[in-house]
RNA sequence: GGCGACGUAGCCAAGUGGUAAGGCAAGGGUCUGCAAAACCCCCAUUCGUCGGUUCAAGUCCGACCGUCGCCUCCA
């Protein structure tokens, strides 16, 4: 088996190959950090989590590196996002920036996104990003005017090779008013001069001002990854123009490749439309998480392909939430068989022996096939099935078979999907409430055993109301918060 | 106008030439004091529409209909 990924460079699904045979650098663009994160970026970066994630269980060694923009990234009035948060705040703008740093970083340690290795931000390249202007313009792909600095399109031939536009085909000026001092209306901004009223700016060879967009991204990954690395990851919508326009910044530049690999995340919608910012049809990662939880939310985006678009809707992560429930109860009854010592001492294994493997090799098979989640799940879900067969048919189950079926569910389910807990059965409140609901199931018990429905229906419906649920099975009662 | 994506059961969603995965929901059954959980059965003669290629098409080609994305705001 070897691993395939859809490649937007070639537009085409590529046998992967890593520069260096167990080492894998691979970047993604960050948010721009001004408010707070929602849905639309957790379907993006729990994306590229399970990417990197899948990448570590083959064996590579993946250094990832995924930005935070704290500058340049404009509104189409020209004022800096970061600024205009500033503003509305009335907090200084690397204020505002660390609070939302903060932010993100709750919202994607709670959603189970492992941290990058690194996360840059733009501010903190400055330095690096004034000696890469300084070279774009000595090599001559660009030009300065009035304190602006712009990159020329029609020097880099390559332009749009990533996104297959034509520039000239483009209807220019189709949001946004070309600027005049452009010599081609596709040219981009490397550098831009500050108005007196910019927050935000350092001395340059060309001024004070501030760099543009999409420079942070080359500079910022090339330090970081090598002159040419492995994946460039991020959302598809940033393909035109601002992931265009790394490359051409980079390769020319460097004059050698910028990333090997494309691998682009497909938006997240609401009722068909694209859920974002200025359409006000977001749902914050944190009021997603007071509703569903984080593995319901996983299990929800990686339920459909992560090239493709995902339409939130409240039936689809109702339906998550079911769903990802039932992979937790099952695998909360086989770590209980395992703590059972008398059951677990037993000698029922699973009647196909080294089927427990097919599982793992068609999971793999899946991911391999361009990291098709959906397929994965599918084929674990295969599996909850024939686990619950098992603990249903056997009552006295072999460690042995317990052991290796757990083994799949933390390997494939929690460490590869993120959606399965190392400590599932550790939630369940603490020693105290532990002992409190094991006291109250004895007297339940007691009242089951002289048939006193009544009272053993009454603990029961009062533990549900405190969100503790009760299961009679055919040898005992088992417990867990709702 | 240019580039691109998508349209599979009530809902979500895999499947790129060989006869429709999986999840949620609904229905029937087993188990159970009841409930819950779990298991079993059932759930698309059919993949937007119409043509074409082929022994064979959801899968390839063409046209049409519909929805959406990008074309210097976005993850």
């Amino acid at each position: 088996m070897a691993l395939k990924v859809y490649n937007y460079l070639s537009r085409e699904l590529e046998r992967f190959k890593p520069l260096r045979p167990e080492h894998v650098n691979m970047y993604a663009c960050g948010p721009t950090v001004y408010d707070h994160a929602h849905l639309g970026h957790a379907k993006t970066y729990v994306a590229m989590d399970v990417i990197v994630r899948y990448l570590r269980y083959l064996g590579y060694n993946v250094r990832y590196v995924r930005n935070f923009t704290d500058v340049g990234h404009l509104l189409d009035t020209g004022e800096d996002r970061i600024s205009r948060g500033a503003r509305r705040e009335r907090v200084e703008p690397m204020e505002l920036v660390e609070t939302y740093i903060n932010s993100f970083n709750d919202d994607m340690d709670a959603l189970g996104v492992i941290r990058p290795n690194i996360t840059p931000r733009a501010t903190c390249h400055v330095p690096e990003i004034i000696v890469w202007v300084e070279d774009l313009l000595s090599q001559g792909y660009a030009y300065e005017v009035d304190g602006n600095v712009y990159f020329s399109v029609e020097k880099f031939p390559e332009y749009g090779k990533l996104s297959q536009r034509q520039v000239d085909e483009q209807q220019a000026g189709a949001r946004v008013e070309v600027r005049e001092d452009k010599r081609h209306p596709a040219d981009f901004a490397l550098w831009k001069r500050a108005a007196s009223e910019h927050l935000m700016r350092w001395p340059s060879p060309w001024g004070e001002g501030y760099p543009g967009w999409h420079i942070e991204c080359s500079v910022m990954a090339t330090k970081y990854l090598g002159t040419t690395f492995d994946i460039h990851g991020g959302g598809l919508e940033n393909m035109f123009p601002h992931n265009e326009c790394e490359i051409a910044q980079a390769e020319a530049r460097n004059a050698a490749p910028f990333a090997n690999y494309w691998l682009l995340v497909g938006s997240l919608t609401v009722n068909g439309v694209k859920m974002s910012k200025s359409l006000g049809n977001f749902l914050t990662i944190k009021d997603a998480l007071s509703l569903y939880s984080a593995e319901a939310i996983r299990y929800f985006i990686l339920s459909s392909h992560y090239r493709g678009p995902v339409d939130f809707s409240r039936d689809a992560l109702q339906a998550a939430q079911r769903g990802v429930g039932r992979l937790h109860n099952t695998v909360r009854k086989l770590r209980y068989a395992m703590k059972d010592a008398a059951s677990a001492a037993g000698t029922a294994v699973l009647a196909q022996v080294g089927g427990l493997d097919e599982y793992r090799e068609d999971f793999q098979a899946a991911m391999d096939d361009d990291f098709n989640t959906p397929q994965a799940l599918a084929i674990l879900f295969e599996l909850v099935k024939e686990v619950n067969r098992h603990l249903d048919e056997n009552s006295r189950h072999a460690m042995g078979t317990l052991a290796a079926m757990d083994r799949i569910f933390r390997d494939l389910g929690g460490k590869v999907l993120g959606i399965v807990p190392d400590n599932l059965e550790e939630r369940e409140g603490g020693a105290t409430v532990a002992g409190l609901v094991e006291f109250l199931l004895e007297l339940r018990q007691q009242a089951r055993e002289s048939r006193d429905w009544s009272r053993a229906d009454l603990i029961r419906s009062r533990m549900a109301e405190l969100g503790i649920l009760i299961e009679d099975g055919p040898d005992d009662t088992t417990w867990r918060l709702a």
